[in-house]
DNA sequence: ACTTATGCTATACCAAAGTATAGCGATATA
DNA sequence: TATATCGCTATACTTTGGTATAGCATAAGT
């Protein structure tokens, strides 16, 4: 039986159900996390390797997502002293398992998408007062 | 092997898997989408009801939310003729499968917490420059 | 000496998301 | 007649998220 299905059935837990929703949302959350996550997840990157690979993203905007995705535990911030130094970017562990959340996503969409083509005249017909 | 690892290895068709992933952030996103389903998921409401079951979101956002929801076809509105008119929002076969989903970002969540509890002190650690 | 690259931060601004409050037309209830 | 409920919508405001632009310290290449 699946979690949502027991948290249907006994309200009981639900509040610890409902705030690990609310994490995974909030890792995820914002234009540029899943960009810079799936970046990641072929490995650790610099910071201009990111910039390069994430169209239109500011530096600005990498450095603070990165930094929020450092406090999160889902990527690790590594400096090499070399001159000038080398930082690296790396997914940690939980980082890396997201991938199971991104896999029920794509699954998801997937269908989703087709059953949406599929009923296209029935949505359109949808009641409205 | 999971979609995410076929998309890590194969870059071929990872657009879709990316539109696939945005579809499913966007049916979720915002501070609402979530509590919504998740009422729903215990069966059909009415507008007050649901209105009474979520704490503090006033009509506004809880109209705007269940149009946006039924637009993406995870709620549907049905209308009676009654007198008052009876109104009743249910989830699609779709947002019903959202379990799936939200299964996910339970096992992931919960997980993470465990973990980021364990590391506490090896995340404060962090290097910084 | 001059340009380029790295890894950022600061300031200012703008647009989207959400909140607060009020009200409406219809009907039912006291 | 007065009040309350239903299913919303309108208006105005605030807060948050994201953009644009500039700059800095260090150092390597030419």
């Amino acid at each position: 039986m699946s979690r949502i299905s027991e948290l249907v059935k006994v309200k009981k837990c639900s509040g610890e159900f409902v705030l690990a929703v609310n994490d995974t949302m909030n890792v995820l959350n914002g234009k540029w996390k899943l960009p810079i996550i799936g970046s990641l997840l072929y490995g650790k990157k610099r910071f201009k390797e990111l910039e390069r690979e994430i169209p239109k993203i500011t530096p600005r905007m990498l450095s603070k997502e990165l930094k929020d995705l450092e406090v999160n535990s889902i990527v690790t911030r590594t400096v090499y002293n070399t001159t000038p130094v080398t930082i690296e970017y790396e997914l940690t562990k939980s980082g890396n398992s997201l991938n199971t959340v991104l896999d029920a996503m794509i699954g998801w969409g997937l269908q989703h998408r087709k059953m949406v083509i599929g009923k296209k005249e029935k949505v359109a017909e949808t009641v409205r007062v």
